[in-house]
Formats: structure tokens, C-alpha cells, sequence
DNA sequence: TGACTTTTCAATCACCTGTTTTATACTGTT
DNA sequence: AACAGTATAAAACAGGTGATTGAAAAGTCA
């Protein structure tokens, strides 16, 4: 590790733009909005303090773009795996999308932007929330849905409404998200816990089996009935 | 409602230093730590801009008292809680802790500091976490833990690890964290969600039934075998 | 070449930040 | 009455903020 603030290829180009781009999503993503500096944004890319104002019109509209930018590889990602899982059966469907989503959630070997201006966005939201959530997480919503109404569907006689769907859907991101936006609280609780491919691939497994049990459970409830 | 910043009755006290802590409370709730202002905590305090400086050393020191104040009221809910439910069958426990820690969460007549502040130490955690970690949420998630292990506890054949009590138990506390943590993205997406106390039953409902069916089938899988 | 546009840079602006200083009241004690 | 301790207030401080300026530099194309 000789450079520790970058988490990507270090763009050496001689693209201004470009570069005050990339810098501009470190340290949004480290600082937030409000605590993030021109400054140390133009200073991290080699540019002169004037040239955020010059090549974007003020900070907002940098913050804006590079909303928007970092979110480009999320949205292919989603086309990407659809495919990919299209044949499997239906609780693959689901590890699948479980998996790949913790993946790209807390594998610290990615840039992490999007995640962490997201966290940003969630508790000071801007006029960039409104284009996440239209772009990425709808459509990465309603794949969950599409997913879940896919395992129910066997149970003919009581299909789940809407409602259903939604709030069943939002029982698995829920324990998906988790594990990213209470990361700082995790690590204090359990030290050991540390987020490499094999605990992720544990997780997205537990987090499969909790979640398949709980949708077949509608299943065996309805035609079996309750348990003490 | 006259007033639209404040929370809670408003503290119509002398005590400068007491005024201070709530305006304080509200300011960094709102804005986060660093975004938050002297002037504008010392302005709803009706007090000097000097005055922080003097009751507290610095705008720090505010923060931390300001964080650990704000978390003896939920420390003393969850004990009244425990004891209130102490006699109640394992479902019902599980029902009455997720329905308690959704209206803490959620409810919006309720002073939010602990929430939002909290939310903004988990983007950018300060000394403060710790506190807050150790004082708070280990005994509420202590508390989950020991509710899961009753509603298992019956499946004598194989007692869960302690690995699978922390990681179901994580399972739960995802699912009733994500209407708090995802709330800006869930009132975009959905405008109809409103956090009123009927809706908040609602929901405890769901994740209650949704996640007691997946503790159940850990026995009846081991029970009777998995399912196509 | 020379005129033109695009890009960079240092200097500067007005403003806001947390903090300190200084001065002025208001206690309670001796 | 004189004193010490506490609390509040106005003003000022040093530093950092985003944004602007005008000129120099680099690039572009005739």
C-alpha cells in the first residue's frame, strides 16, 4: 500500500476534469458534502483552487456529478447479474442477488463512493437522493421484489398483494444494508469480524436460509397452521 | 404547533447550561457534528455565542455530553421494557422488543437525537461511538440475542452457536434498523409511508411473523428436511 | 505566423467558523 | 463595605470557507 488515500487507479491523466472528478468522490465520500473542501479536492488533483469553480460551475454541481458518475457501474452491475441468474432456481435467484449485493456493499477492494455518499445522502439528503433512488436502487428494489414473488409463487391460493411484496421485500434489504450502514458499530461490538470474500460469502448465506425460510413459511403456515 | 424546531417542551429554564445541552441536541441531530454551529445552538439557547465556550471547553466536549445524555432515557426504556415483558411467551417478547425499538426509532412525536446523532457517528464515528456502543446498543442487542435464544431453545437436539445466536440476531436487527437508516431513501420511493403509530404496528407485525417463521424452521427443517 | 479560445494560476474577496478577550453585572461571604 | 466567585454580554481574533478576478499560459486552427 504506497498510497493510502486512493482506492482506485490513480488517474494520471491530464484531464483536469476528470481528475478533480475522481478526487471530488474521495473525499465527498470520506467527508460528506458540507465538511468536504474545494481545497483538498483540488489539491489531491493536482489542479489549482480556481479550477472546480472553472470546470464545474460551484461545488454543488461537482457533488452532482459525481453522484451521478458513481453510479453508472452500479446500475450495468444490476443488468449484469440479472442475466447471469435468469435460469437458476429460485433460492439461487435469491443467494445470488444477496451475495452480489453484500459484495459490492463491503468488499473494502472496491471504491467504496457510492456506499459511503449514500450513507451521506441518508442522513442529509441533497437534490442527488432523487437521482439515486430513480437509477439505482428502484430498479435494484424491484429485482428483490420480482425475486420473492417468484418463491411465492407456488402458493396459488393466497398470492401476495402489493403490500406483501413490498414489505417482505424490505425484510431482506433490511438485513442486506445492515451490515453496511451499522459497519462502525459491528466492528466495535465483534473485532474479530473482519469483511473478506469468505465471511461475506457466510453472511450472504445465513442471510439466504433466514430469509427462504421465512417466504416458505407463508406456504407451510397457511396449509399446516400455527405452531405453539 | 408554534414552534417547528423543537422537539420536546421547550426548556424555558434559566439554566443557561441546560438550554445550551438541548438546543445543542437538536442542532447536532439536524446537521451532524461537523456541519453543526455554535452560533445557531447559542441562538435557539437564547444565549451568547461565548457561552458554549464558557458551560463546555469547546464545541466538542457539547457533542460527547450532549451524546451520553441522550442515552440514558433509552438505557432506562429497555430495562423497563425487559421487566414489562419478562412474563410474556417467546413470540410475544419478540413482538413487544421489535414494536418498542421501531417506535423509539421512528415515531416522530418523540425526540429523535439518539437516532439521527447516531446516524451521522456511524458515517463519521467519533470518540462519542464508543460510548454510545458500550452505554446502549450491546444491552439492546443483548437483550435480542437472549430473546432468540428462547424461541430456539426448544430445539434441544442442536442448541444454536453463538455465532448463530449474534448472526439471526443481526438478521432481526437489520430488518427493524432498515426503516430508520433507509427512511429518506423509503418516503422517496413510497410517498405514501408515513411513520404514525398504526403503521409502526403494522410493520412490527410483519417483521415479528416474518422472522419468528424463520427461527421456526431452523427445527422443523432439522425435523422433518428441506423443501423442493 | 497570428488571432482566437480554452485552460491554469496566484491573489483576493466577502463571509463564516470556533475561540478568546474584555467588560459588566450578579451573587454570597467576611 | 470590600472582596471573590460565577455568569452573561459585546467585540474582536485568527483561521478557513467558497467564490471571483484578471492575467498569464497552453492549445487550436486559419
Amino acid at each position: 500500500m504506497t498510497q493510502a488515500t486512493s482506492t482506485n487507479p490513480p488517474p494520471e491523466t491530464d484531464n483536469t476534469h476528470e481528475r478533480l472528478l475522481h478526487a471530488a468522490g474521495e473525499v465527498f465520500a470520506e467527508r460528506g458534502f458540507a465538511a468536504a473542501t474545494i481545497r483538498e479536492i483540488c489539491r489531491r488533483a493536482g489542479a489549482n483552487v480556481a479550477a472546480v469553480n472553472y470546470h464545474f460551475r460551484d461545488k454543488e454541481e461537482l457533488y452532482q456529478q459525481v453522484v451521478q458518475r458513481s453510479h453508472g457501474a452500479a446500475t450495468g452491475d444490476l443488468a449484469a447479474t440479472v442475466a447471469a441468474t435468469e435460469h437458476l432456481p429460485p433460492k439461487a435467484k435469491l443467494h445470488a442477488y444477496i451475495h452480489s449485493f453484500l459484495t459490492r456493499l463491503l468488499d473494502t477492494s472496491r471504491p467504496d463512493w457510492q456506499a459511503r455518499m449514500m450513507a451521506h445522502e441518508m442522513t442529509a439528503p441533497t437534490a442527488a437522493l432523487d437521482v439515486i433512488v430513480r437509477d439505482s436502487i428502484r430498479p435494484q428494489f424491484d429485482r428483490l421484489q420480482t425475486i420473492v414473488a417468484e418463491i411465492l409463487k407456488p402458493d396459488a391460493a393466497s398470492p401476495p398483494s402489493p403490500d406483501d411484496l413490498r414489505y417482505l421485500s424490505a425484510c431482506i434489504m433490511g438485513q442486506i444494508l445492515f451490515w453496511k450502514t451499522s459497519q462502525a458499530v459491528i466492528c466495535r461490538m465483534y473485532p474479530d469480524v473482519v469483511y473478506d470474500p469468505p465471511h461475506i460469502a457466510r453472511i450472504a448465506d445465513y442471510l439466504t436460509d433466514f430469509s427462504y425460510s421465512a417466504l416458505l413459511a407463508r406456504h407451510t403456515q397457511n396449509a399446516i397452521g400455527g405452531q405453539p
